[in-house]
DNA sequence: ATTATCTATAGATCTATAGATAATGC
DNA sequence: ATTATCTATAGATCTATAGATAATGC
């Protein structure tokens, strides 16, 4: 805004440096990621990456966490909140947001990565996950069930099941042959609220 | 059988060395296992592994991989022809498999790991996986599809969902205050197939 | 002779630190 | 003065190789 420059063409060199962290941290993780793969990625040398992370790669990490969650959680709101009113369009909602972000690979994060940095770290990874992905679609799910618009069940594993399949679709997508983003989500949410068996009253 | 000890007591130590392998690698990844900590488990030093793997780390990798999915090959078509007709019942028997066994984190490894691997090596896994777990279960998503059983659907979506969703409960497993894992199979299958929506001739 | 380990070490790579350099803004 | 890079390098760790050692079986 205040800048002479055009917005899209200054980023903030830190900016950049957690961009290209982000691609290749949820990519293959932390522990196959070296800082000199970033520095590379941005054309720099390794010990750069040290100014803008002076405590180094978990530093960088963690940053790299916390500026994809707070994204995540506005979005997600965002996104609930401008849906209609109903489950079906609440869920295509976070559908079509995660399809508009570059796949999180959450737990594969969440768990292996996770084994090598510290507790705290750990903890704080955790409470923000829950916070920008878990909690705001868990209401949704609470919501319908309390409007009866869904069969009584466990609101979290609900959530949990949803989010998983959501970034499931991601490892889905690289192989061969397979059908587009689009189609894929409009029948895993067909499939969540219709179920497999089939109904008396509806086409088969 | 032909051997004078008896046979929980004599190992093969290759075999004792896969499995320690197979717990930790599945457990974290590739590569945030070292040798080191392979051999530390075992009480015999790294060098030590090189004359059960003489090609190192990646050969010991495959090696467990072809060992644990062999396994689940075998598992899994025993347990879908000794089970029920019905896919209710082979669904349980499926779940009922996979919670006899170690977690396997399959994607994790499948995914970000296997960038690390050589592209043959990777080739082959997708290979061994897609035989051991994705064919079988699939078979039963087909037959039931022409019994008439379940409404149509895309039985590669329908497979890669139940196995993500089978894996995903040993994440959820991790945190407390969780349904026992039993309960959170029981609930996933009768999702999968009654839906979220209420059913008119069945009970809420 | 075979099996299964060990010690010692080379070579590569990774994280992190120290201090220099260059450009920009005041 | 601030921002953002660089070079050089220490120290740790990891994979892998070479060759020795010890126990068991023939």
């Amino acid at each position: 805004m205040a800048n002479k420059h055009m917005e899209l063409e200054v980023k903030d060199s830190t900016q950049r440096v957690l961009d290209v962290a982000e691609a290749l941290f949820t990519d293959r993780g932390y522990n196959a990621i070296t800082l000199r793969d970033i520095a590379d990625v941005l054309g720099i040398k390794q010990a750069s990456l040290y100014y803008h992370f002076p405590a180094g790669k978990e530093q960088l990490f963690i940053a790299m966490a916390e500026r994809l969650f707070e994204r995540h959680r506005e979005g997600l709101e965002d996104a609930l909140c401008t849906s209609g009113p109903d489950l079906r369009s609440q869920l295509h909602a976070v559908a079509r947001w995660f399809g508009s972000q570059r796949p999180v690979k959450m737990l594969g994060m969440m768990n292996a990565d996770t084994a090598t940095l510290s507790p705290a770290h750990t903890e704080h990874l955790a409470q923000l996950a829950r916070d920008a992905m878990y909690l705001p679609i868990r209401r949704s799910f609470v919501a319908a069930t309390e409007r009866g618009e869904i069969r009584l069940m466990h609101p979290d594993l609900l959530t949990g099941s949803f989010i998983w399949l959501m970034d499931g679709i991601n490892y889905g997508q690289t192989r061969t042959g397979a059908p587009p983003r689009a189609v894929m989500v409009d029948d895993l949410i067909a499939l969540l609220l219709d179920g497999l068996l089939p109904r008396d009253g509806q086409k088969l």
